[in-house]
DNA sequence: ACAAAAGTGTTTTCTGTACACCCATGG
DNA sequence: CCATGGGTGTACAGAAAACACTTTTGT
């Protein structure tokens, strides 16, 4: 006799909107936990991967079809009584996504990370494990970008690793450590136009995956 | 109507032992996959956590009961047709353990990773992922003294380092770098005496899990 | 001309690497 | 005394940090 267990994929979509971390959550309009913010997710169905499952999520709960977001598995989330009703396994997802219009579906809004210090079963733990991954990720690979349109500047870029780390960066010698990062931004030839200052080169994400030598953020804290 | 689904937890469990990296793995007795390589794994049971069952099947199946072994959720896997026979969703745990007696368990043993070239379901898959998670870890953190007995030496963890790597490493930089990383490493107090060379210092795990800066494998390959 | 932001050069400091060398033991 | 492995000192190269400076736009 084997032990079933129903299973849901859970998405901690996360942006940089308004100089803050953000997540994608909706109001719940149920109980239990009603009115506590919560992460997109659902159930997955019985013939569909995992990864399908996230994708089909982000389209129909999230309310995000199509748009380019970074996908990648987070964490599975299995203690008994993380949901009152039932038990219920779950696989987090994490989603980096660059600053979208807000979704269509009702309920559904972008919220500072910071400002979500209660959610519905253990959703801010699971955020609060997003946050910390894509913090790491920074660090070493090229995943920054997946924050940006698909056209942006240095400085854009920037922007997006000070808020996400809550520092400030030198802007000279971050634009010296990704511009000559082999395969991290490819020149489109376009400039910025702007009120003041100089136009900046337009980039969009190269090939690599992997920032090496890393651009570490713990040094000086 | 919600979809259950069984649930099993699997475990990936590294040692270092003959020169080689290896893990534990017994030979199946049923089909599918019969005589194939596989990980230690079992059914959560519906009360337990997911850590709780991966030291269950630690000690039930894999046959190390109380064994210092470190253990953390590597990733979950989860396509359909994984197993033949119907669909499972599996969450692996990677365990890291020191040189060991062999397990008691019958069909059970210790294989270096280089020659599990073939196993059942997706399980070399999951086992390489678990490989190369310990090696990116011992980058970073101080797990790599998790290989090691309770008391070792410098070169001990070297060793380790050397054979997870698969890359040799200056002996001379290898002792600065453990030795004046906080917390990393605490002296005993005693010394090893063996036949031939200047007797080392033997040390314990100390409180750090992070190592900063990280030591970098990748900068010369 | 001036402000503002982009981008470059230069100096200092730190860390990793390579390797010469000394230390403590067994035989 | 010598072989063997443990442990230290030192010089060099590369990267990060700090910051002066030049470039290119709008007003």
């Amino acid at each position: 006799m084997v032990p079933s267990i129903p299973v849901s994929v859970d998405l901690v979509v996360l942006t940089v909107r308004n100089q803050a971390l953000s997540a994608l959550v909706w109001r719940r309009d149920n109980p239990p936990f009603l009115r506590r913010w919560s992460l997109s997710g659902g159930f997955i169905q019985l013939d569909e991967d995992l990864p399908a499952a996230a994708h089909r999520i982000l389209s129909e709960r999230a309310g995000l079809p199509g748009a380019p977001v970074h996908l990648e598995q987070l964490q599975t989330y299995g203690y008994p009584d993380r949901d009152p009703r039932q038990r219920v396994l779950s696989v987090a997802y994490l989603g980096l996504a660059p600053d979208l219009p807000a979704s269509e579906k009702a309920h559904m809004s972008w919220q500072p990370v910071d400002s979500l210090l209660v959610m519905a079963f253990d959703h801010r733990r699971i955020m609060l494990d997003g946050v910390e991954r894509a913090r790491a990720k920074l660090e070493y690979t090229s995943l920054g970008a997946a924050f940006c349109p698909p056209e942006f500047t240095v400085a854009d870029l920037r922007r997006v690793y000070e808020i996400v780390w809550g520092r400030p960066l030198d802007p000279r010698n971050f634009h010296r450590k990704v511009t000559k990062a082999e395969g991290f931004l490819v020149e489109t030839g376009e400039t910025t136009t702007r009120d003041g200052g100089r136009p900046a080169k337009l980039y969009r994400r190269g090939p690599a995956e992997l920032l090496h030598p890393p651009m570490l953020r713990s040094l000086k804290e």
